[in-house]
DNA sequence: ATGAAAGCGCTAACAG
DNA sequence: CTGTTAGCGCTTTCAT
């Protein structure tokens, strides 16, 4: 353990160290950044007296000196109350304890939230961060034009929707793949007609996480015909898209793109006297804390948050060390969380 | 608007605005940090090029000089799976915003789950932040002794349960509050048997929230006997003790001291087909993401988080500053939400 | 009201 | 392998 020593002791500096040890400034320095230079003794002698002083390097002056601040920032935006996203955190503390690896710190910053470049620009400018991660690219990414434009090193959560030709690092879940997953196993629990509760036309998440649905049913030479229905996000919403497909009494499965929109129709379900899984299936998307907690358990897709988190730190120091990044695109896969929603002896 | 310009492009200095000026570096640091010092046309013409080169000052060596970060931070521990925690995400969001007002930034850290302290002492010797947000004070405070005894800043979300005399800055809600809040309701909408399903005895918190019921309780000459019940943070452990305290037929309300609990008691009402609201009184405690889109709706006891969260900062900003601390202790009032799981003609 | 000098703690570049 | 020198960009102190 290191010493007890109150802030307004002085703290000690590599010079401190380098006196008490009988060498230099620089010995100590490259002690601590390049000990294969020290011969044995050296280092031994020196790492001694940087333990028992309880010695830690100033981040300012390093920083000042290398230009690297070993901070990554992050725009950290609130979930808009009433959706399913808890995510964050998971994701965020995954790429805490990976930045932590290699030193470095996540550091918050928030921006008007009208204005999807407030913010980047001045943390940038004052040297305060080496990198950013950048989630919110469901509207694009001018995030991405404008730190491509300074040459500032970013990786996105999400891919560029928008411009599929750029080519900055990014890592992102196959929501395709998601949605498939979920109308497979909708069908093979025996469904035949399976609708899609999806989000307005204009997000291209949702649309492609669409696209898997109906791979699916087209796969299985089921139709199509009428199931698919686009809602906004909210459980009321969904609720009413549900009443009206359950009408006709014959769908009797339904893969949503968010746990919101499951959520809405299981209260559906619990309107007309319908039992999850046993009279009707449900699916729902991120395996939200809705999805873990609602009654009967709501079957959901689930993202790898947590390596998502890790391929884009490890993308984030593969940038830093001005690598050239070998694979900058990385496509995750994820996984269904099957729960009593899709069980029919339930 | 700054122009643009690349990272590898020389960054502006203070030297390049003096020079451009026609001013000396110093006064070119007033005219950021004492603008008052500065004739009004000085002031005038050095903003002028500032604006004009986009400078924005190097915090490193700003940092280095004043011996201040502008950091604050912030040990960033994942909600537990299955437990209705998404309430970090409001609470961290206003953090952020609130401390941007005063030009600091949240630095998130992670640390070895079973060692409390680990992290803060690394990046105190580093001078990488100013102060520490602590909020994981339910287990006691080691963190907060730690800070104190080096002599650094902090301020904790949670007050100091095992030491009342401790004396640092605190922001709590009053848990008590809460579940008498919550027990009032129920007995006023006509429960009169209401139960309370708290956490094991050793949580501090699970313990105040559980006086209120009792406080509640008594005021209104109503029996408690036999219906305060312990039971653990899960929705499975919960629903069994919802459906022993069901079993006699005359238990018709429970206060419940999370949101995880109460969303147990719903699922053992859906299975005794009884009706929330209607039949049963339920009201939760966190107003989580859970309560929101649960069916029927969950009542619940919401904290206000985004409140404490300014007080917080407030505190901070304070205590940096190095003037006495006013008010360091700040208790503030939870509210109620109801939704139809108290309203008895759902 | 403005300027000159010094130095925060570190590491890059070079010399020995 | 180790030491010396210089300087990162800023603010504090003191002089004008």
């Amino acid at each position: 353990m290191s010493p007890i020593r109150r802030l307004t002791d002085a703290q000690p500096t590599l010079a401190t160290v380098a006196e008490r040890a009988g060498v230099s400034r620089q010995t100590v320095s490259n002690a601590l950044n390049n000990p294969e230079l020290l011969r044995e003794d050296t280092l031994a002698r020196v790492q001694e007296v940087i333990a028992e002083l309880g010695y830690t390097p100033n981040r300012a002056a390093r920083q000042l000196r290398t230009r690297s601040s070993h901070m990554i920032g992050l725009r950290f935006e609130p979930a808009p109350e009433g959706t399913s996203n808890a995510l964050m955190d998971r994701f965020v503390h995954t790429l805490v304890e990976a930045t932590a690896k290699t030193g470095h710190h996540i550091v918050l910053f928030s921006g008007d939230p009208d204005d999807p470049l407030d913010g980047y620009d001045e943390l940038l400018r004052a040297t305060a961060v080496d990198a950013f991660v950048i989630t919110d690219t469901y509207a694009g990414t001018p995030q991405a034009d404008l730190l491509h434009g300074v040459g500032a090193p970013f990786v996105t959560f999400g891919r560029p929707w928008e411009d599929p030709s750029a080519r900055h690092p990014w890592v992102d879940v196959d929501g395709a793949r998601g949605g498939e997953l979920a109308t497979e196993h909708l069908i093979e629990v025996g469904h035949t007609r399976v609708a899609w509760l999806g989000w307005e036309r204009e997000s291209r998440i949702g649309e492609d996480r669409r696209t898997g649905w109906r791979r699916a049913l087209d796969a299985a030479g089921l139709d199509a015909t009428g199931l698919g229905v686009r809602t906004t996000d909210n459980v009321d919403a969904a609720r009413m898209a549900a009443h009206e497909l359950l009408e006709d009494g014959r769908t009797t499965g339904f893969a949503c793109v968010s746990d919101t929109i499951a959520l809405g129709v299981l209260h559906a379900l619990a309107e007309r006297g319908l039992r999850p899984g046993a009279d009707i299936g449900v699916v729902g998307f991120d395996d939200s804390l809705g999805a873990q907690v609602t009654w009967p358990g709501l079957t959901s897709v689930r993202q790898p948050l947590e390596q998502v988190a890790i391929e884009i730190v490890d993308l984030v120091n593969t940038v830093l060390s001005l690598k050239a990044v070998a694979n900058p695109a990385r496509m995750l896969e994820p996984t269904l969380v099957v729960r009593r929603s899709t069980l029919r002896d339930g």
